[in-house]
DNA sequence: AATTTCGGCAACCGCCGGTGT
DNA sequence: CACACCGGCGGTTGCCGAAAT
């Protein structure tokens, strides 16, 4: 037996919202925090179903959400996200914090989707559609990558949630001894607006951040390197790895049976400046974090290093830069991989699926015939 | 100018997991 | 333990404006 849709009731409106429906939805929200989405729409005087109300205030009404259109880098994300973690935009939109996840799957499903078609990779698999046909070998080296990286997620997605939730505790027990409403920090839904002038999706980020923050200063024993508030629109500090100034290897997946090197954060917390350093090593890295243990392979190459880094990882270096670092990051990797001409077969069958994917997002819509 | 087709997006629907009773 | 309720998620639908015919 399933549930009985929430809008059964007889008379209840269904279909676009109107101004005054709105309205009424903001200014009661405002007054009042969301509380119960079943009992609000009586409260409200809305003729509508509570479900249809949420659905109103998180997708459109939130003050807090960017609308417009999508840019290169949000693109990118999405692009990177979706390889890693297929169709969920949830878990996609929490990396994008002003962006909704409706709004983020339409995108998906009207733009980007089509984009990958046209250049022959599928959308799903996010490899060359005529890599079906490769030998079962190179498909299954590309697929463990993939799932490592997709597992490395999952887990860090996994944590990320719990920190939220404890965050969402520790920000409703704070709310309720202010006496206000109870709270919603991850959609801001419950807060008055009149107490929401700080940008909660920020707050939000900073907030896991700290946590996110404390895990890993926990296992390093280190303090944490910075310029995740150095301004960027799409930071996503909780994928930050959060490596020391000590620096602490950086794990990355499946480029074969070359020499490995070790590659370490060198960043300064105070600043927020940091980059890449690569050492050559013999040997391999095991990378242990939550409870799983990822194999490293690295080729010795530090310039190849430090481009697949970027590339395999893209968000979260993105995340660790400063805005100008991170353009003349993107700089150098644009040009590295529009010439490049080295690696082994691994190296080069990850770099070209990636390397297609950053030409899909540097490609400029309105100037390539493609799109 | 009228009609048809297409693309984009807001909104709905059904299912699921978590929680309270 | 069973059930009901609630909120969240992802897939899908349907409306509307733009573009094509």
């Amino acid at each position: 037996m399933g549930r009985s849709p929430c809008c059964e009731k007889v008379g209840l409106k269904k279909g676009p919202w109107t101004p005054e429906e709105d309205q009424k939805l903001l200014a009661y929200i405002e007054e009042h925090g969301h509380g119960s989405w079943r009992a609000l729409p009586a409260k409200a005087g809305l003729q509508r179903c509570g479900k249809s109300c949420r659905l109103r205030w998180t997708n459109y009404l939130r003050p807090d959400i960017k609308r417009g259109k999508f840019s290169l880098q949000e693109e990118q994300t999405i692009i990177q996200l979706h390889a890693l973690l297929g169709n969920r935009w949830s878990a996609i939109a929490t990396h994008l914090p002003k962006r909704t996840d409706n709004e983020i799957k339409n995108y998906w499903n009207t733009h980007l989707k089509k984009r990958l078609a046209k250049m022959g990779i599928d959308p799903v698999t996010h490899k060359p559609k005529s890599d079906a046909l490769s030998s079962v070998d190179g498909q299954s080296k590309t697929a463990a990558t993939l799932s490592h990286m997709a597992q490395w997620e999952s887990a860090r997605l996994e944590a990320e949630a719990r920190l939220v939730r404890e965050s969402k505790l520790r920000s409703s027990s704070f709310q309720q001894q202010l006496g206000s409403p109870a709270t919603d920090l991850a959609s801001t839904s419950a807060q008055p607006l009149n107490k929401t002038s700080a940008p909660p999706a920020s707050s939000l980020c900073l907030d896991v951040l700290k946590a996110w923050q404390g895990v890993w200063s926990k296992s390093t024993k280190s303090g944490l390197m910075s310029g995740i508030g150095s301004g960027l629109g799409l930071e996503s500090p909780t994928s930050t790895l959060s490596f020391s100034e000590n620096a602490v290897p950086i794990p990355s997946v499946g480029f074969g049976d070359n020499p490995t090197a070790t590659v370490e954060f060198v960043g300064s917390s105070s600043t927020g400046e940091g980059g890449l350093v690569v050492k050559e090593e013999g040997g391999e890295e095991d990378w242990k974090g939550f409870g799983k243990t990822i194999h490293i392979h690295l080729p010795e190459c530090k310039e190849r290093m430090e481009n697949s880094v970027t590339l395999m990882t893209g968000f979260h270096h993105d995340a660790v830069f400063t805005a100008e670092d991170q353009n003349s990051s993107e700089e150098s990797r644009d040009s590295d991989y529009a010439n490049g001409s080295h690696g082994t077969d691994d190296f080069e069958e990850n770099k070209n699926y990636w390397n297609n994917i950053l030409n899909l997002v540097n490609s400029s819509p309105s100037d390539s015939p493609v799109f």
